[in-house]
RNA sequence: GCCGAUUUAGCUUAGCUGGUGGAGCGUGGGACUGUUAAUCCCAAGGUCGAGGGUUCGAACCCCUCAAUCGGCGCCA
């Protein structure tokens, strides 16, 4: 599959240094060591070195032939072309060094472009030499066979999990890591357009952003730490002096989930504004997923449909408008189709898919019971049994992947919504204190990116999505 | 925390009502002058997750344990 994007040459990365109208020092390729890349297999699958002589650096991904002429299949970042080796032209001894070549051995092969459609992609290199660079350890060869890619049927065995750093390699993967640099590329980019400011929150904590029961305990000198659930308590704190900020950042649950949609340590989008209301975040979440979703169609179209993704559902969450539901009206439909909820219930997974399955584009469900939410939701002023916030669920049966609102941001509301839920307020003591000097109306929201991947790439498992997956049972490799 | 499953060669697996564990991929050797997950021939590779029990006999039946997978609750 060829890849949409091209590595830049060397020569068009370097930057001048310089002091005032001084040009000090001109950044020039390292030489000597004869590693520099300067030819990419994507470019030459791209007709751009037809008939030219050539160096290749890669490695191999398969290999065939016979005595006379083998074909190796040279894999690099931006793609895999096929090497034919002749024996006529190589020497013998060589020639016998290609055959016996293994799989993922890294090589650099000289040759000649050669436009030919009987080889993958439409290019092929006839090689003129070709020199074993890393060599592959034959008691030990790659262990990752065409019988376990197949096996996994592009998600993933016990096996393949165990080997991560080595199914690192494969097209699928290199194909998902892509595609999720630039769900965080469009996630930047977003934010950054609209003058939000990137900030960092600690993540060592004292306290809990959700229920105290999903917290990793850290030993910190003698103390117990936690490591962060949610970058948000930290972001309030500096929402008056940023007023738009967010971040991309790991949080971390101990939650026992064994779906596919859950992870321990995840990577989360959130931001934070000031002086907006909950239809205005919502705009914002509404916002960054559709941008996610152009950015993909124009980056990464021959990634997706390499996965098989359809483009047309992804063009349909990039175009069009996510619709907004109160939550009341779900229970209302929910009930009108016979499902057990009552008033004042969460949501959960099996509901919002039931729920989901009549939209074809994500859509919010706002105004929860604030008996469902956690303190700092703010009340609704109009009627104080909802709270302003929203969820952003995905269609295809992806669940939840916002969860925001605005916040309780008077000093007297939050010690009383505290207060009601009975929740210890010392490790909150900084975040009340925030409340005592100029509280504005704000909120935000929190993106769980790997699910965004999992959704639009269609993974069958948010393990796919993120190259070192952590859940409760697997902490390696 | 709860419910349901799985564990046979490096990997993926077949193995019927209990009667000496087969194959594909990979690896090693050989054949083949253009292959497309190349093909063909040969070979090595297994205390059938661990322990115990029933039985003349256990991969298969029973018990315990372990590891793993899927789902629920909760969430992003």
């Amino acid at each position: 599959m060829p890849n949409s994007h091209r590595l830049k040459p060397i020569s068009e990365c370097t930057c001048k240094v310089t002091k005032g109208d001084i040009e000090l020092e001109k950044v020039t390729p390292p030489t000597g060591a004869n590693m520099v890349k300067t030819i990419w297999i994507g470019d030459v699958q791209s007709g751009k070195y037809d008939d030219q002589e050539v160096e290749l650096k890669g490695w191999v991904k398969r290999a065939r032939g016979n005595n006379n002429i083998r074909f190796v299949v040279l894999r690099d970042s931006t793609g895999t072309i096929q090497c034919v080796v002749k024996k006529d032209t190589i020497g013998e001894e060589l020639f016998a060094e290609v055959k016996n070549v293994l799989i993922e051995t890294s090589v650099i092969i000289h040759g000649k472009v050669n436009a030919d459609e009987r080889a993958d992609g439409g290019h092929e290199l006839v090689a003129s030499s070709f020199e074993i660079i890393g060599a592959v350890n034959p008691e030990k060869p790659f262990p990752i066979t065409e019988s376990a890619m197949a096996a996994a049927d592009g998600g993933e065995t016990e096996f393949l999990l165990d080997n991560r750093h080595l199914y690192l390699r494969t097209s699928r993967m290199t194909t998902m890591l892509q595609i999720r640099s630039s769900v965080f590329g469009a996630i930047h980019s977003y934010f950054r357009d609209l003058d939000f400011v990137e900030y960092q929150a600690p993540n060592f904590v004292a306290g809990a952003v959700e229920g105290g029961s999903t917290l990793f305990e850290v030993p910190y000198f003698g103390r117990t730490a936690y490591l962060t659930q949610s970058w948000q308590l930290y972001a309030e704190a500096a929402m008056p002096a940023l007023e738009r900020l967010y971040t991309i950042a790991p949080s971390f649950r101990a939650e026992k989930s064994r779906t596919r949609r859950h992870l321990t340590e995840f990577w989360h989008a959130e931001m934070e504004v000031a002086w907006a209301s909950n239809q205005e975040i919502m705009t914002h979440g509404e916002g960054v997923v559709r941008r996610v979703a152009s950015t993909l169609l124009d980056e990464r179209s021959s990634e997706l449909e390499g996965l098989g993704r359809d483009l047309d559902l992804v063009a349909r969450y990039a175009d069009n408008p996510y619709p907004r539901m109160r939550y009341d009206e779900a229970v209302e439909t929910l009930q009108a189709m016979n499902v057990d909820i009552e008033w004042g219930q969460d949501l959960d997974y099996s509901k919002e898919k039931i729920l989901t399955q009549d939209f074809d584009v994500p859509h919010f469900l706002t105004h929860y019971p604030k008996i469902a939410k956690p303190f700092y939701h703010r009340v609704d002023p109009d009627d104080d049994n909802y709270v302003l916030c929203h969820d952003l669920l995905a269609p295809e049966g992806y669940g939840e992947i916002i969860g925001g609102g605005e916040r309780t941001w008077s000093e007297e509301e939050i010690l009383a919504r505290l207060k009601e839920e009975g929740t210890p307020t010392e490790a909150y003591q900084f975040y009340i204190d925030t409340r005592s000097y100029g509280g504005v109306p704000h909120g935000g929201f929190g993106l769980g990116v790997d699910r965004v991947c999992a959704w639009l790439t269609g993974a069958d498992h948010i393990r796919e999505v993120i190259p070192f997956p952590r859940d409760s049972r697997r902490v390696t490799p």
